[in-house]
RNA sequence: UGCCCUAUAGCUCAAUUGGCAGAGCGUCUGACUCUGGAUCAGGAGGUUCCAGGUUCGACUCCUGGUAGGGCAACCA
């Protein structure tokens, strides 16, 4: 279970604690959960798992199961019969364990809680909390309203129990065709959130279900059947992506309604998108049944499958999981972030070979005619990758090098082979370009090179330097191999955002895959077997296709290549981005009047009040548009100090007690009053004031009583502050040597250092300003 | 035009909950080289979306705005 440790969540590692292992630390804490945490993969099998619907998600949940010792239930979430199949089954569980996680016992299927669920919906008709309309699919979403108009009650909303049971009864045994009844949860019509109004739980469909054949007419939706599969597993933590966000209202009304605590909760998470490629599962289908592409599989498809058939490893793909993290904003990932993770792990993995993609013959005119080839021992690894091994490379009067590695006109800054110049043959010696061979047409065929005996490679003679090192292969003893060149799939970055009149698919890329069928790989490659691995050097990283490849005709898919600066220096990378002058426009920010939209009654009210309390306008309006906040002010404020009473009100009493009337609350407007005369007067400090506040909230108590009972009278005495500093100066000499050397924003740090060893009793504005006085008086 | 979410280095994410704005990738420079790879060392890169406010102190709290995303399937 533990194959993936360096990639898992390590609990030790405080320093990133994404926000999901947050929530569930607190709960741990709080004894919110008892026993182990339970979370699940709950994918429908209705097409291939992908990198961006699939990996997140997969590697989220299983190594959270892992990290604290839970479980990761995958549970088939297959409650529409019309597109799911079970070769999806097949392919997704064998995708997950390729990734390398395991869900043992844990394998579910929402289809099998259909009796369950079933039960369940009764239960809700039976509290008045669910009823069976009989609207039309288009008069339910008219009778639904829009995001601003509010919607309308159904004339069946009201049906009786006993109607309502036997309408469902009857949905179940078939007795209704297609579309005549549904079920709904019995809400709100008029919830600002279109999820809440009344959604619908059941609808009938005389479809035959992949796994329960026709056993039932009526299917759960996923708003009823995925919550309840939840609390049914007891799932404690049930993590989904964003768009879900709003169905949370509604997941939480269900369980709360048909299931005791510890029941479980939803959070989400983003879902990110990569670039040049489409991650939908629709769309992929359609690549798919359109033959755009081979199939799930196609190497250049974005999915766990096709991934894995390029040859990208599963420890890469868990790699790169982790290095993007999870958040809660919409994200598109850059490519090269897959792309390292892909290299970094076949580093260390894929042995060292020599391959000419596109041979160009090159004749080494003063190397033996005729006899056996020279055998050259070279290293499968090289120097910094801690493994052994060797193979014998032959080399031969002919051999064939890289058309890319010889120009006829080079550049300043190519490195190669030109005419006249000297190049490293790598393992064996330094060649010189004579003569340049072309046919007819001026095409280069031929390269006649003399090498120079003396500069074997590792001879120690070979002291001579020359510029370049390039890959060959003997014309003679190399082998031909099919070599297949992948690129990305689509021509642009978001194929998703496309021009009026087009879809993505016209965005592919018709060159995103090049076969190249003359290359030629050294011998010692001959022995090569379906699935194994190899970096072409100076090329990339090569899979030997598990399907297509045979002994007699091999296959090489390109995983991916190798990283190449030549490329950058050929084509110059785009201007940087302040060169493109797109600097968003400045902001117009357009003075708000805080009396819009207020009634003349309560406006005049308002303005009364700012003048009356000396208020700004804003404040006034804030507190003034309220009659529980006004009323309540208007109290506090009798005590003395209308300003820090407002603001006491809105930056510190409104947050804390939200939506509720304050006035209703267990701390009196008098309460304030004399806590904010305190405040005043200087006996506590703004900081110690939000902590008494806080326990007033709690307990009811008077302000004094408060402090008395915590002893939080503030520490204002300069002789105590400054001894106090002078403990911080001390404790921390290397911090005191940066501040003077110009870091000044450590000072937060020195008054944060302080509060935190006095409660927060010291009076900070004291201590700051001593802090200041030694910092700089002591260094002159 | 309603409700909800998001905004920190080029990219992906952190910042001990109000107290030093950081990491990985990318980029640039140098070293080492028999892979224009890898590795190692170093550098640059910031108006924390904007404008106000609260506070001794704001990425963090309050108000307003801007931009992006989600929500009106009997899909999931």
């Amino acid at each position: 279970m533990n194959r993936n440790d360096e990639y898992s969540n390590d609990p030790s590692d405080t320093s990133s604690r994404h926000f999901i292992q947050q929530i569930i630390d607190d709960d741990l804490k709080e004894g919110r959960v008892q026993g182990e945490i339970v979370v699940r993969f709950p994918p429908e099998p209705n097409g291939y798992l992908h990198i961006g619907h699939g990996v997140r998600p997969i590697w989220v949940n299983f190594a959270l199961a892992e990290e604290y010792g839970g479980r990761c239930h995958l549970r088939f979430d297959d409650t529409n019969p019309e597109t799911e199949d079970m070769a999806y089954v097949k392919a997704i569980e064998e995708d997950i364990r390729w990734l390398g996680y395991d869900w043992g016992e844990h394998r579910y299927f929402a289809s099998d809680y259909f009796e369950k669920l079933y039960e369940l919906a009764l239960r809700l008709i039976e509290d008045g909390n669910a009823y069976v309309d009989s609207l039309s699919e288009d008069e339910i979403r008219e009778y639904r309203g829009t995001v601003t108009e509010t919607g309308t009650n159904s004339p069946h909303r009201d049906r009786s129990t006993d109607e309502n049971r036997a309408l469902f009864r009857k949905m179940r045994t078939g007795e209704f065709p297609d579309g005549s009844h549904v079920l709904r949860a019995k809400i709100d019509m008029s919830s600002p959130n279109m999820l809440m109004r009344d959604p619908v739980l059941y609808r009938i469909k005389h479809a035959s279900h992949y796994r329960r054949a026709n056993d039932f007419p009526i299917y759960p939706l996923y708003d009823f059947a995925h919550p309840l599969s939840d609390a049914i597993e007891n799932i404690t933590h049930s993590l989904c992506s964003l768009e879900f966000e709003v169905h949370r209202p509604l997941y939480d009304w269900l369980v709360d309604r048909l299931f005791d605590s510890p029941r479980p909760h939803q959070y989400e998470f983003a879902r990110f998108n990569l670039e040049y490629t489409v991650l939908s599962k629709r769309k992929l289908l359609q690549l798919v049944e359109e033959e755009l592409v081979s199939g799930w599989d196609d190497p250049r498809m974005p999915t766990l499958a096709g991934f894995r058939r390029r040859g990208v490893t599963a420890e890469s793909i868990r790699a790169f999981s982790h290095t993007i993290g999870i958040a809660k904003s919409d994200t598109r990932v850059d490519i090269s972030m897959l792309e390292y993770a892909i290299r970094d792990d076949l580093n260390t993995r894929a042995p060292r070979v020599m391959c000419v993609l596109r041979p160009l013959k090159v004749v080494l005119s003063n190397f033996p005619e005729a006899g056996e080839p020279e055998w050259i021992d070279a290293p499968y690894w090289p120097h910094d990758i801690p493994k052994e091994g060797s193979r014998p490379v032959p080399l031969t009067r002919e051999i064939y090098i890289e058309r890319d590695d010889f120009m006829e006109y080079p550049s300043k800054k190519f490195h190669r082979l030109a005419p006249g110049t000297e190049v490293r043959l790598r393992y064996g010696y330094i060649i010189r370009c004579d003569a340049v061979i072309h046919d007819e047409d001026g095409e280069i065929v031929e390269l006649s090179c003399t090498y120079d005996p003396d500069t074997k490679s590792g001879t120690g003679s070979s002291s001579r330097r020359v510029k370049g090192t390039i890959h060959w292969v003997s014309a003679s003893e190399g082998i031909p191999i099919h070599v297949r060149l992948y690129d990305r799939l689509f021509t642009v970055a978001n194929p998703d955002d496309t021009e009026e009149g087009k879809t993505f698919k016209d965005y592919l890329n018709p060159n995103s895959l090049q076969e190249l069928h003359s290359s030629i790989v050294e011998p010692s490659v001959s022995s090569a077997k379906p699935g194994d691995r190899f970096q072409f050097e100076r090329q990339g990283y090569f899979y030997v296709d598990p399907v297509d490849s045979t002994p007699d005709h091999p296959v090489f898919n390109q995983t991916i290549p190798l990283k190449d600066t030549w490329k950058k220096v050929k084509e110059p990378s785009r201007p940087a981005k302040s060169a493109l002058n797109n600097d968003p426009p400045a902001q117009e920010n357009v003075a708000h009047d805080p009396l819009e939209g207020l009634s003349s009654e309560v406006a005049a009210r308002v303005k009364e009040m700012s003048e009356r309390y000396q208020l700004s306008m804003n404040d006034s309006a804030l507190l003034g548009a309220d009659d529980a906040w006004f009323d309540y002010f208007v109290r506090a404020a009798e005590g003395g100090h209308p300003g820090a009473v407002a603001n006491w009100l809105i930056h510190e009493m409104r947050p804390a007690v939200g939506d509720e009337n304050p006035a209703e609350t267990s701390v009196s407007a008098t309460q304030v009053a004399s806590l904010i005369d305190l405040l005043v007067k200087k006996t506590i400090s703004s900081r110690i004031a939000k902590n008494v506040f806080t326990e007033m909230l709690d307990s009811g108590l008077d302000p004094d009583v408060v402090i008395e009972k915590m002893d939080l009278a503030q520490i204002s005495d300069p002789d105590a502050i400054d001894a106090l500093v002078d403990t911080v100066l001390t404790e921390h000499p290397d911090r005191v040597e940066a501040y003077r050397n110009g870091k000044t924003g450590l000072i937060g740090f020195f008054v944060g250092q302080l509060m935190s060893k006095t409660n927060g009793k010291a009076n900070p504005q004291v201590a700051r300003e001593s802090f200041e006085r030694k910092l700089s008086e002591d260094s002159s």
